[in-house]
DNA sequence: CCGACTTTGACAACCATTCTCAATTAGGGT
DNA sequence: ACCCTAATTGAGAATGGTTGTCAAAGTCGG
């Protein structure tokens, strides 16, 4: 289930665990306010250690996991495989990546959820998610 | 690089290896003949030997890629990250898999395609590539 | 301040994928 | 057909991201 998963979850809140604000979780929050674009979840780690606050790699990953759980990261894949993270938005969106910067912009499009809706109904199918990445070159990288 | 990554390979053909039509390679192509939806490397490394054909692990692994970069076959990423393969028209197209069942449909959509680009354009990015993959319960599922 | 429950961290375990490299095989002349 | 050379294969080791384990430390309600 990825983030861009939105969309069919009109449950309010199925009681969710507490969710404590532990030191390390608002150090990785910390860290995720210091970049814009998707990072692996070793790169994050590894910045947790440069600057100061070490936090176990474990940790690291419980916590992103937990946080994309709770929609408050982005997950997704970069093309070789390793699930990358960013802080975001709240609203259902998409990302446009560069794709050698990875400088990332959401972007919104009606179209496409009313596109995907229309299509999967046409085939029967319920339930609807879909995922939408676009890559690309940036002006900056171009 | 997905499947889904057509449409700004302009380049003829850059001399690309000659790929020789090898017992193993035809006996991959083979199995990927008996089903219709998407499996991962390891799957249809095990289908081959269950049918007398055994194909080393690697060379499965390595016949993918090739007939991937080909464009003989799609490529996606299950929700866990595995990569999975499926034989594929050559055209552009998308696909809305069924969340339980695996079964696949490749969908077409001009209406995506134009809205990417003109995504793209707005923000000033080049050599647009995208991924969209659909999910839900088909009607046999659901 | 106490006890029950969470969370953490170090490290081992997993597992898909890739690498290594010697042995085999396919193709193109001759 | 027969070589020669380059491509391909297979078995196993190596890699690397991610998850599991479990004892120690932290947190919260009462």
């Amino acid at each position: 289930m990825t983030s861009t998963d939105r969309g069919h979850d009109a449950i309010p809140d199925p009681a969710r665990p507490p969710l404590r604000p532990t030191k390390q979780r608002l150090a990785v929050l910390d860290v995720l306010e210091s970049f814009d674009d998707f990072r692996s979840a070793q790169e994050i780690h590894e910045l947790l250690g440069d600057r100061g606050a070490g936090v176990g790699l474990a940790t690291v990953y419980r916590t992103l996991q937990l946080l994309a759980d709770h929609g408050e990261v982005d997950t997704m894949r970069s093309e070789d495989g390793e699930s990358i993270y960013r802080r975001c938005s709240d609203t259902h969106h998409h990302h446009l990546v560069c794709r050698s910067c990875g400088a990332t912009v959401e972007v919104e499009g009606p179209a496409v959820e009313r596109w995907t809706s229309a299509i999967a109904a046409e085939h029967g199918f319920s339930q609807i998610s879909h995922n939408l990445e676009i890559f690309g070159t940036c002006p900056r990288c171009a």
